[in-house]
DNA sequence: ATTATTCCTATCGATTTAATAGGAATTACA
DNA sequence: TGTAATTCCTATTAAATCGATAGGAATAAT
């Protein structure tokens, strides 16, 4: 199941990524227009901005903005660092690697397989969409597509 | 993640499927087997065998076993009884649906298509995959591909 | 100075997870 | 007929995680 703190940050980001002008967006608008709780969604930009997705200003006017454009923000990036792990077990996971305490061999393991194959497939679905995607911005090479 | 009962359950199902003989498999010895916390592992089966998957025989060389050939299994079937829906949000659940509520629009919702996306993946492994796959039994049928 | 904002730490209640406890019901078999 | 072995059932528990809130420090614009 995907954590509120995950779909939140999706939704926040999506948001910023659709900001025509050059201002930051401030916690306040973001949660009055997505709906979510604000001291929450401050927790998670928080925690986007220390993973580097985000960049901020403080002080009057300030507010979150983008480091790299939309479609230069893969969502592989952004899943590890809100939610954890792609992969549903550790012990097939990439960027999270743990042995299981179970399995004396991996390779003899029946669910090992299953799940890299689970793996796989949702890391495709991530390794091709961009934060542009999610945020349903329509640009010129959509239609050259 | 996936759960440790989930973990365990299809551990379990993968060691009955390999069962040669037709006697049932009992809880301690699949436990043992694949070490599982054995009184876990009991609820684990019971609630495989109420979802319909195992049968079960009480009392001395008692124990369960499979209610359809491995073959017969899909992980689809499996994965809903032990974890739950396969899709990471509810909104995209098939089997599992509930609203948002937060979305006044689940078109407009930047997370939905992607979560649609993840699960039809997802789906992709666990229907092409039964408890024969599982096991890792190889079978005549197997050569043919 | 005042106001508006991000930043930081701590805390809280609810839920879920993983596991255990204890015994009732059932069956095989000596 | 009694004993041992097993599934079945309910309840409980400890720990972890989740979702959210509280309170204020630091910073910047005006």
């Amino acid at each position: 199941m995907l954590s509120k703190k995950t779909k939140y940050g999706l939704k926040a980001l999506a948001y910023i990524a659709r900001r025509e002008d050059d201002t930051p967006s401030q916690v306040g608008e973001i949660a009055k227009s997505e709906r979510i709780p604000q001291k929450f969604l401050e927790s998670i930009l928080l925690t986007l901005r220390k993973a580097g997705i985000l960049g901020s200003k403080k002080g009057k006017h300030g507010g979150y903005y983008l480091r790299k454009a939309p479609s230069e923000i893969l969502m592989t990036e952004v899943m590890r660092v809100l939610e954890g792990p792609i992969a549903m077990v550790p012990c097939v996971s990439l960027n999270f690697y743990e042995k299981c305490d179970d399995c004396p061999d991996e390779n003899l393991c029946s669910v090992h397989k299953l799940m890299i194959q689970v793996r796989d497939s949702t890391l495709n679905v991530f390794r091709n969409t961009t934060l542009e995607d999610l945020s349903g911005k329509v640009t010129g090479s959509d239609f050259i597509k």
